[in-house]
DNA sequence: TATATTTGCTTAAACGTTTAAGCAAATATA
DNA sequence: TATATTTGCTTAAACGTTTAAGCAAATATA
């Protein structure tokens, strides 16, 4: 019973004295075989325990069902959300997803697309991490004609398939909803400019800031890596400053929550003295006290168009590279941290 | 330049005027190679960008290099880093990882199992779900003779390599500590019985409240799903007794999330009027507020030793099963919801 | 009834790699 | 100098599957 060696194709075929091919045409129900042949193999692969060998099926037909994704990291609701519906969307067309992190390392990024490209995967849905600017890494998957479909942290300079949300508005809903509170000056603690969602973040606050005519200040706008860390610090930074805002904006909900913690330990009270309002809308924001503003980034969405934007390119045999931008509308989840009642 | 075709060793080959059978011997430095055809090889290699085609490779040696990771979730501090941990010892030997997630569905648990063999894994490491009882599916993994371990969620009858804490001496500790806070009402809203890691917190919770001669109050001892809401849930029945608890120990974090906030909510006074103690140290248990009390569970040593159990399985060629379960020490990470500065 | 089409298979080759077996030339040993 | 060993390759087959090409038998069409 418990023969250790595998069942192949050619075992179900010498027990049924057919050839081979016959038993995977059965197997894949090829009109050109007899019901009766096929239902002698589907018994004889279920008796046996056969399991289709995915290597040399892969091998032979040029592709391995596989789609390599790359995030940041998983630790963070949105990434693991985006995950699993990438994952969900893939698995209904067979395909099954290989995760990588970067831990937001360029280096780790580039031995992750080197891994998933090694293992053949048909495709490849990634998030860029924080320190990635150069390109040529990226480059190599399209060299290689294999689709490649970025999503949140994405460059719109590769030119090629991209998910996200919309950074330019999130900063004017943000902004106009801190100026309806009472908000007078308005700190933004964001992320590095390079990166073009954060770019489109500060420029979004900038430009709100001009609309509703309040004066852009230099020391009010900081730039950070935004960790929980990143965000104490900068935060002390501004409580340092003579003329203290009254409002923060800060770019990731981790680092808000370590400005939260430091507002918290000097009893500096939010909203009313200082308003706070993070990015990303993870579900400690709403489980930390006071329960903290943010702006909601769809990932179940994100995910699911990743993935239907994968299964698009696979059913074009053409490589004909249409560019397919989505930007979602971004959506400000109001919360204790920002509302003042007014 | 941008060959679509992609290089194989026959090119490399052709090129050099020797056989594909020198090329694949020059690039795995074969000791009956000349070190001069070794570097022409490599020249070349690099030169025409040649990229070894894992799935020939893995066909013929038959072996995928690939690991398989079941876990209920992603999304949880202590499965992302168990995760990230096993990812970095075994990259370090040449394997990558397939991650799946079954969402404490058994069903999908049974359809990860499939894809994963399907895939060619050389080895599973897996946490169960909450609803597998059935064992039928993991025997599957071991009568193929694949490795199979398990960490956190294990089941002992299966008898294969463990990895996970004492879950019965973190009870004690829990107690221990409640007790010398001054609780004399204990309550534990537990995990399911089941569950081979909540029957032992529950046996400890038991076994503690005797050593300290408090009676077991049947009504303070409650089965549960331990999500947040079902936190929310079970504390509130707890407040519904005629005779409350002064301290509640919850087998897991995210139900204590739940129960902190039923409690704030209610004005109830954290820990004076009931202190509260969680389960896996969470980052969030450190957000909130109170900081909640929880058992370090260990989540890096917990994945390094998983893949290092995977990685001596692979090397001895006789598939002699000797068991190997490590139980890891727990530690409790005291904070402010069960702190009465006693 | 004679020819054309369809059905149901088989044969053979291929995907890209690795490896056992073998062989000539170069070098070492007696 | 004659034999043994080592070096550096080649040849051929294999991993398990899929698929193009082909062919005989069965069925459809004229």
């Amino acid at each position: 019973m418990s023969n250790n060696k595998k069942t192949t194709i050619k075992d179900i075929a010498s027990v049924l004295n057919i050839s081979p091919a016959a038993v995977s045409k059965a197997l894949h129900d090829d009109s050109r075989i007899s019901d009766k042949t096929k239902e002698a193999v589907k018994k004889v692969a279920k008796d046996l325990n056969y399991q289709p060998n995915h290597l040399a099926s892969a091998l032979r037909k040029g592709k391995s069902n596989l789609v390599g994704v790359i995030v940041p990291r998983t630790n963070s609701n949105f990434f693991s959300s985006v995950i699993q519906n990438i994952e969900e969307e893939l698995n209904k067309k067979g395909y099954n997803i290989i995760i990588t992190q970067s831990n937001e390392s360029y280096k780790k990024e580039c031995s992750n697309i080197d891994t998933l490209l090694f293992t053949q995967v048909d495709g490849i849905i990634a998030s860029m991490a924080n320190e990635t600017v150069d390109l040529e890494y990226y480059e190599k998957i399209k060299s290689k004609g294999i689709p490649l479909i970025l999503f949140d942290r994405g460059e719109n300079d590769l030119n090629v398939d991209y998910i996200g949300i919309n950074d330019y508005d999130s900063s004017q809903l943000i902004v106009d909803h801190l100026v309806q509170q009472g908000c007078k000056r308005i700190a933004h603690i964001g992320g590095y400019k390079h990166t073009r969602i954060f770019n489109n973040r500060i420029r979004g606050y900038i430009d709100a800031l001009k609309k509703h005519k309040l004066p852009l200040e230099e020391a009010l706008l900081i730039e950070s890596s935004l960790t929980t860390e990143d965000g104490r610090d900068k935060m002390t930074q501004l409580l340092a400053l003579k003329n203290k805002p009254d409002a923060v904006y800060i770019a990731g909900d981790y680092a808000a929550l370590g400005a939260l913690q430091v507002l918290n330990e000097l009893g500096i009270k939010i909203p009313e003295e200082i308003a706070l309002v993070g990015f990303g809308n993870e579900p400690f924001t709403a489980m930390v006290t006071p329960t903290i503003t943010s702006i909601n980034q769809h990932s179940a969405k994100i995910g699911k168009l990743a993935a239907k934007t994968f299964l698009e390119h696979v059913k074009k045999t053409v490589v004909k590279q249409q560019l397919n931008k989505i930007i979602l509308d971004a959506e400000l989840i109001v919360r204790d941290s920002s509302n003042r009642g007014v």
